[in-house]
Order: structure tokens, then sequence, then C-alpha cells
DNA sequence: CCAGACCATATTTTCGAAAATCATACCGTT
DNA sequence: AACGGTATGATTTTCGAAAATATGGTCTGG
């Protein structure tokens, strides 16, 4: 989508290293900028048409994202990818989503549940669409964020609900990694139908049991799948 | 200690972007500069000697940490405190700082019981000094942070980690707004005896239990002697 | 007297030139 | 040939001026 000629110079009200910071975000979660790949002015200034010091702003933001790696003295790359950290990433998420998810379903009020349910429902209608490529589809990965994001929105908890977003994309960049070498998806919808039921229903352990399962399987298949890229770097 | 003549003009190998963000750090956590107070760029540039766009560089990378809040187009201004925020610190820190724990006590090898050991010694030799008021020490702080560090240094996840730090340094500036009104700190240096105890003999159970209430029992003292501060925010 | 438009000032945000630093290739010496 | 130093070009980092935006006060019409 080579959309810099249609899209407005920044999103209203907003600041342009805030709206670059963003761009620049996605296009590393999406593996256009790939792991490891070094982050030069001179590039970032053609792509985005941002003087040095606004995309040194961004990629400052990004580094303590841990999206992207800052060398000092020697610029920026995009932060490089290993085993060791997607299994980093996968316990301290499960360790967070676990919790989050207890405290929502103790706390969840109506509007928790209908959100779940609203969010869950939209995704699954998205996925019919293409059912074999997912995460080519930008809509299905916006939906799927939503409706992770309306398991845990009732915790309660801004702090965790920041260090969870983080992790989220830090792991979502993982799976853009996999995504182009694996066969088939697995049955996320059921996954997906599974996890929202049991909130639904509060029954707390087995919702904590599935979305431990959830990430955790991911993870391995990614592992499994971007292996190449994971052990030559 | 106004250094700023003294001092190199930036620490060796350091952008000067970096060593800014660190000496802003410090003065935040230490409420030098205080909560909710607008940071304006004429004034910083008065008193770091950097340029807007470098000082923006600093800002932005404290804002990701939650120690600076970036309102878009108006500047940035210290993180407010609040009873909430503080809450949702503590929580966070006993959820990250238990498995942490938990994990270092699993994969401690002789050298993490050494770091355990002299930390400790060295903390309470420094206590000695001046037991009235370690806060205002700089180098009990340092101590301090380190034996909590060594603490949890084995436990195998830069990635945890890397959240822990983010969350102490959030709680010790909560710290700091109540040490001028604490009467007599209670007895720290019985609890950190009692926790290194628990770690060497491997007795996760204990010192999972006392890091809690070590947290817990500060934050608490922190909302009550600081409660005029966190109220009326 | 109030609400809203308008202007003047204060402040933030962005830019590209200039300085600082790093990487590389070259050269002379051993 | 190997090594150490140095000049050169590439790249990052920093700066302060200029543009963009917010703020606060004043004026005008209702």
């Amino acid at each position: 989508m080579p959309d810099s000629a249609i899209r407005p110079r920044k999103e209203f009200g907003k600041t342009i290293a805030a709206d670059i910071t963003h761009r620049l975000r996605e296009e590393i979660i999406a593996c256009a900028l790939a792991p490891g790949e070094p982050l030069r002015f001179d590039v970032l200034r053609e792509r985005f048409g941002a003087s040095f010091t606004t995309l040194r702003e961004a990629l400052t933001a990004l580094a303590a994202e841990g999206l992207v790696d800052a060398q000092e003295q020697r610029g920026f790359r995009v932060a490089p990818v290993s085993r060791q950290d997607l299994m980093e990433i996968t316990d301290a998420r499960v360790l967070v989503e676990v919790e989050l998810i207890r405290r929502s379903i103790a706390r969840g009020d109506d509007d928790w549940e209908i959100a779940v349910i609203s969010t869950l429902h939209r995704l699954k209608r998205i996925e019919q669409r293409d059912p074999e490529h997912p995460l080519r589809d930008p809509e299905w990965k916006i939906a799927h964020r939503q409706f992770h994001e309306a398991l845990v929105s009732a915790c309660g908890s801004a702090t965790l609900l920041a260090i969870r977003a983080e992790l989220f994309d830090r792991a979502e960049r993982y799976r853009h990694l996999s995504a182009n070498f694996r066969p088939r998806p697995r049955d996320k919808a059921g996954e997906h139908q599974a996890i929202m039921q049991a909130a639904i229903s509060r029954n707390a352990d087995l919702a904590v049991q599935l979305i431990e399962t959830h990430i955790r399987s991911t993870a391995d298949n990614v592992a499994t799948y971007a292996a190449h890229l994971l052990d030559t770097e």
C-alpha cells in the first residue's frame, strides 16, 4: 500500500513524530523492514519524508518499545530476532496475560461481555473471507488484536495493559516472520471461540489455560516454521 | 550537586541525548522535578545545555518509560502521580518480581549467591552511616537497587528484567515522594536480610512471600505519608 | 454582561545545515 | 606479508533558525 502520496502529511492533531513512530512500528511488525536491517537516515528520509531529528525521535521511541535497536554513535537497526527472544516474549506474555484475564473475568461487566462477543464475531466474519492467509489481511490483524484486547480490557490496570500491548506487538512480529512459510493455519477460529466462552461463563481457570495454550502453541509454530530465520541470526 | 560545570559535556561513548535521558530520569525519580510539573524547553535548555531536538528525544524516551507525560502539541510534563497509579505499579511489581525471584532461585548458581550476599553486605554497611534518612544518600539508593537487582539477576529473561527495571524506577519515585514526610523508616535492614536468607537457602515460597510483603508495605507507607500529595492531584 | 471571533504573544515542533563520529582504504614501516 | 597509523568518505548526531500551533487577552455584536 504505497500511500505516501494519498495520505495527508500527518494525522489530525498529532505531531509528525508520533505519526512516523506509528508507521514505522507497523512496518517493523509486518516485517516490511526485516529484522536486523540497518535503518539509515538517508533511506528513511526518502521513505517517510521527514527530517533527521524527527526520524530520530521516532526511532528512539521504538527503541524503548524493543522494536528497534539503538547502537550509540552507529545508528539504529530493526531489532534482531532470535529463538531466545521469542521464548522470553512468550513467557512474559503468558505471565501478564494470565493475570489480566483473571482480573477481567473477576471484574468485567455487561459492556465487557458485549465487547468480547462482538469483537470475536467480527473476527470470525473476516476470517471467512480468506481462511488460508489471515495475517495478510490488515483487517484481520486489527480484528484479532481487538478481540484479545477486549478480553483483558476490564482488568483495571492501565500499567499492565501498556506492558501487555508492547509484548503483543513484539510477538506479532514473530508471527509475521513465519507467516510466509507456514503451510496452513491451525484452528485458531475454534480456539478463539473456546476462549470467549470460557471468559463469558466466568470460568477463569479454563480461560487461563486456553490462553496459555493459545500463546504457547502460536510461538511453537513460529519457532518451527521460521527456524531458518531464528538460528542463523 | 550542581555539577554542570565539572561534568564533561557527555559521558564517554554516549550520545548527548542518551546522557540527558539519564540525567532527566534521575531528577524525575528523585522528585527534583515535581510530579505534574511542566517541562518547558526554555528551562530545560538552560538547565541541561542542549538543543530543542536533543531534549525532545530524551523526553520522548522517558515518555515511553512512563516517567514523562507527552501532550501532543502542548509539550511535556513530569508524569503526574496518583493513588491509582501507585496501586497499579505495586501490583505489577509484585506480579513480575515474584516470578523473577522464583526463576532466580531455581536457576541461580554460585556467582548469583555471591552477588546477593555481597550486595546486601554493602547495603548494610552504608545503612549504618545514616540510618535515619537512607533515601537521601545516593550511595544507599544505588546499593539498594543493586541488591534487589542481584536477587532477580539469574532469572534468564532480559525482557522481564527490562520491564522490572522500569517498574522499579517508577516505584522509587513514589518512595522519594513520601521520604520527606515519613517519620522513621521501618526495619528495612531486617527485611532485606530475611529475603537474602530465604533466597540463598532456596526457599522460594518464603522468599516470594517476603518480597511481596516488602513491596506492598513500602507502597502502603508511601500511600500513608504522601497522602496529601496523592489525593489533591 | 456574555459568547464568539480575532489578534498578539508564548511555546512547541520541524527542518536542513554544520559538527562530530565512525568505517574503510591507503600508505609507510618493520 | 603483517601491522599501525592516518586521510577520506559515509553516516550519525547536534544545533539554532524558522514554521506551526497553542494560549491569553481584547474587541464586537447580541
